[in-house]
Parts: C-alpha cells; structure tokens; sequence
DNA sequence: GTCTATAGCAGGATAGAC
DNA sequence: GTCTATCCTGCTATAGAC
C-alpha cells in the first residue's frame, strides 16, 4: 500500500517494481501487484493492457534509477580508480539482490524482446561508461598499460552482479563486500606508481 | 522425456534438475516435472512428499556436480593462477546461466533454511578452496603480497556469477568471457616476476 | 508403484454495471 | 476510472482403485 498522493497507475507502476525485484516476473502476479498498490482488478486493466505492460512500464523506471545511481557515484572521485571505487562501494542493499540483474534469471523475460530490451541496454550502458572511464585512467598512466578497458568494466559489473549471488546464498553481505575489495586491490595502482 | 534405463525417481530427480535451471523454483510446477519426466501424478507423489522434497533431491544432485566440476578443473593446473585460470575458462553453458547461483534469486529458496543449505554451503566450499589455491600461490610468491585469499576468492567466483548475468542479458556470451579475461589479466604476475 | 478422480485455490484476463 | 462478477486454466495436493 502507498500513501494517497499517488495516481493508481503510479501506485500500480510502484507496487510492480517492488514485487519484481523481490520475486521475480515468474513469481508475480496480477493479484499480487493489486494488493500491494490498493488498487482493484479493473484498475489494472485499465491503465495497462495486462500484466506483461505493466512490467514494461516497471522494468522501464528502475533501469532509470539504476543509470542515475551509477552515474552519481561517478561524480564522486577524481581519478579513474576513484570513481570505479565510488562504483563499487556505494551503499547497496545487498541482501536484497540487484533489481536489474535479477531479471535475467527470468525465463519469460529472456524469452520477450521487449523486456529483455531495457535490462540489456541498462547493463550495456554501464560497461560501456565503465570502459570509458576505464581509458581515462589508462591514458593518465592510472593503470597497469596491459589492461583492456571493456574487460575491467565487464568484470567490475560481474563482480557486482555476482556479488549479490554470493550475498543471497549466504544471508549475508560479507561475500559481496569480499569481491568488491578483492578486485579493487588488484586495479589498484602500484605502491611505486607515484 | 527420458530414455528408459532411468528409474522413475531418477527421472523425477533429473526433470526437476532442467527445470530448475531454466525456470528457477517458483516458475516450475509438479506438472511441468511430470510431463518432463514421462510420469504420472501418483507416481510423483509416491516417490516424493512434494516440491520442496523433490526440488531439495534436485538441488543436492546438482551442487554435488557442481563441486566435482570445479574440483577437476583445479587439477588442470600446477601454478595457482594456472588453477584458477582453468576453473574461471572451463567450458561452460554460459547462455543458460549457473544452475546453483540461479537459485539465490528464488524467494522460496532463499526463505526455506532446507533449500537454500546445499547452495550456501556449495558457493562457500568454492570460495574457501579457491581461497586455498590463493594462498598457496601466495606463498610461492605468485602474487603481489598485498593480496587477500578470500578475497580473490570471492571476486573469482562473484565474475562468474556475474558474468552469467551480463550474457543472459546481452543474449551473447561475450560479456562472460570478458570478465574472465579482465579478471585474470588482473590476477597475471607481473611480467617481470621471475 | 502407478493410475484416475477429485478438490480447493490462484493465475490471468474479460464483461459490463456504476 | 473503478467495481464486481465471471471465465477458464493451471497449481499443488489427497484419496482410493488397480
């Protein structure tokens, strides 16, 4: 339930989100999203054509956010290491999973065009911004001349990704938090770099 | 549909496997397992209690497999990096995502103590023994002192992990093998190490 | 061991009144 | 815009015959 400043169709939109995030498209029904937004079957139907829109219109907002988080925490440092460190180490719940990722555990996400469309630009758009960022750094002698752009972004989102798989199996934050500083000491500038 | 040499529980077991897989705890139904398995209602509830008992049969097999799996790779190795090399570059079915770490975004798994044990204690069992194979190239003076066991470990096993959600996402399994290749360019000994 | 019958409830959606 | 009624199918399981 969600306090009456909102539309029913936000409420709907809102009450979605939530419920993909924890249970998953498989594991959400209409029913369910009704409930949770205090809205009656009818409702439903008229502002969405059905359940598959519905978690178009959800799916669309939360990569939203997603891209916004990530790009604030790029603002937080000045070097390539301390933006991928701010990346990295911004406050998450972990516990809870990754509310994009998630999705692709989903077999009738994958199976749609449509739904799968927003999750893979979102997570495209960040290796790609990583990979940017990355260059930077590379171009400022930041890190070892070896290294590949696209692959240390790739391995900075699946650190975080499987961070959370790791979290979920455990029931605890610990395993992520381990991931997350083992690779940042191995991106780490040499001691004898400056 | 299985060929014959399987008991009918074995059957069972190895539908339920699939299904899990692809569709994870909460989109797999007894009947789904039946059909798949080539067997009837009673059949299923005569060999098992239920779901849960037949998904906790699934999912013991499975992380068993798993285990023996990754044990074989690191025997593919002498040096640690080549150990974990090995393990990070094994083949794998990387569009299908990983059959233990898909069930960490199952909110039945995660809430029953029962089926979520065996994925905890499998993901941590890999986590320590790469933690292991860490230390020991650790003390061969594989790696830069600086670096954590347990750390490493978790970052290995998390951009595998994440490495399935960026492929299942992108629908390609380019995304996987570059964080591997990241990872381990990371984990590389310096060239001018020996 | 396997089969069919049955049950109660939820999923996903449509229809039409208000 | 929202509500209630209704629909058909599938989920999860039990009962009892064979």
């Amino acid at each position: 339930m969600y306090s009456t400043v909102m539309s029913t169709s936000e409420r709907l939109i809102e009450a979605t989100r939530e419920l993909l995030w924890e249970r998953g498209y498989v594991g959400t029904s209409p029913k369910a999203i009704q409930q949770q937004a205090g809205a009656g079957q009818g409702s439903m139907y008229h502002h969405f054509a059905g359940k598959p829109d519905l978690a178009l219109a959800a799916i669309r907002r939360t990569t939203e956010e997603m891209r916004a988080a990530a790009e604030a925490t790029f603002a937080d440092g000045r070097t390539a290491h301390e933006r991928i460190s701010a990346y990295l180490l911004r406050e998450r719940d972990v516990l809870r999973g990754c509310p994009v990722g998630r999705l692709t555990m989903d077999p009738e996400i994958i199976a749609s065009a449509e739904l799968r469309a927003p999750v893979d630009e979102t997570l495209d758009w960040l290796r790609h911004r990583l990979a940017g960022i990355v260059q930077e750094g590379l171009d400022q002698g930041e890190f070892a001349p070896s290294v590949v752009p696209d692959e240390i972004a790739a391995a900075v989102v699946a650190t975080v990704q499987g961070g959370y798989v790791l979290a979920r199996a455990s029931g605890s934050p610990d395993a992520f938090d381990a991931g997350v500083r083992g690779l940042l000491s191995l991106l780490a500038p040499p001691p004898n770099s400056h």
